[in-house]
DNA sequence: ACGATTTTGTTCTCACGTTCACAAACTCCT
DNA sequence: AGGAGTTTGTGAACGTGAGAACAAAATCGT
């Protein structure tokens, strides 16, 4: 029993490469560009057109044949898929120096997120003022949560505090968590997280730099 | 011809999960624990023990059966792989908020790189002191650079200076970019640039919370 | 010394993701 | 109206990655 357009099964690599199309087709439309070809579409967004094609197919046919795409039309359909056409409520945990670059952030308002709270445990930085919010104790999560209906919370905190701030979260029912602490979360069943590492992304560069470097002796020698 | 142990093709998944076995190491030896098993350290690193160990026999045969890794000769090995026993000198570029944060991250001196100098453009912000680094202009690029034989990049500048201070960190010689503006960098063959968007991440999230939304709606209808 | 037990390293199979290549479908020009 | 020229959407081939399952190799107890 499968439903004629089958909205259910789009791979999680097409997931990621959603939201690379949806800025590429914003700053096409911000040039005043108003349709655009998968060629167009894949090189702004720095894939292959093939590809590009392959990821759209899975939302539906919004392409004309020999045509190409409508940028506002694809635009709004890819927002709509991704469900960023309404605002998210999102609450950040850890204002320290990532916590602060994460709440003065532009591109999360204009991209479907809406910061409802910066929290932190530390007495001595609740009151403080970030951009124009304050920031407020950890204690007040739940009521937050409950209040805005927040299902988004932004983990940035020190490793060795994230797994219990991780476990409040979940308690106080955030089901989707952004993690930037360096450890591994556990959550149970029907919570997602998604995790960035600065020092894990420099780490795969340094490895392919190593291997440039080994190369280039091999070939000298 | 193939080297009996061939370092050459490790897969790209792999290397992407190597510095993760290294933190988990890293944690493992601090709490004291000399020996651990596959399962052990696939359960500190968030992986299944099957695919940790196909992982690591990539690199050799660094474990004894019946008995497991041996956590500091494991982690040693695993640093030695990706390159991080030397210190990596690194350039930050764009010292605004973000900037500002990641000129104060700890995780990067502890694993493997070393801040050489934070840039900026904008007059009005160079000769400020971050931490115990001064910010120095833009312009001094190409000799830190040469001094220092700095390699690796990092572009934290708004997306549309990006691309311009890309192109400028290339023709100075640098061959590894880690790029935090959320916009496609166009590079010359053998530049390495990993990127990582905050707001993206965000959008991946967001998509599967509207799709459990759904499901909860279709379940209780 | 030898079998029982543990745990690694590897093989095999399956699923997923990428790319090519082409038919279908639309526009434009005569 | 009809053919030439474009560009999408998709089927098929290929490559990569994940996980189960097992053989090889080490320890331990007797």
């Amino acid at each position: 029993m499968t439903s004629p357009r089958a909205t259910a099964g789009i791979p999680e690599a097409t997931v990621a490469r959603l939201p690379v199309y949806l800025r590429a087709l914003v700053s096409l439309a911000d040039r005043g560009i108003g349709t655009c070809s998968s060629e167009d579409l894949a090189t702004a967004a720095g894939v292959n057109s093939a590809k590009l094609r392959k990821d759209l197919s899975y939302l539906g046919s919004y392409g004309t044949r020999g045509v190409g795409y409508d940028v506002e039309y694809l635009r709004y359909q890819i927002a709509r898929e991704i469900g960023v056409t309404n605002d998210w409520p999102v609450v950040i945990v850890g204002i320290g120096n990532l916590g602060h670059a994460l709440a003065n952030y532009s591109g999360f308002s204009s991209r479907g997120f809406r910061i409802v709270a910066l929290l932190d445990s530390d007495p001595g930085r609740t009151g403080d003022a970030v951009g124009d919010m304050d920031i407020r104790h950890f204690d007040d999560l739940e009521a937050i949560v409950a209040d805005d209906h927040v299902a988004i919370g932004v983990i940035a905190t020190p490793a060795f505090a994230a797994q219990d701030v991780c476990d409040r979260l979940v308690a106080a029912g955030i089901t989707s968590i952004l993690n930037f602490a360096p450890t591994v979360l556990s959550v149970p069943e029907g919570v997602d997280v998604r995790k960035v590492d600065l020092s894990i992304e420099l780490q795969i560069l340094a490895y392919h730099e190593q291997r440039k470097a080994m190369n280039d002796e091999g070939g000298a020698a």
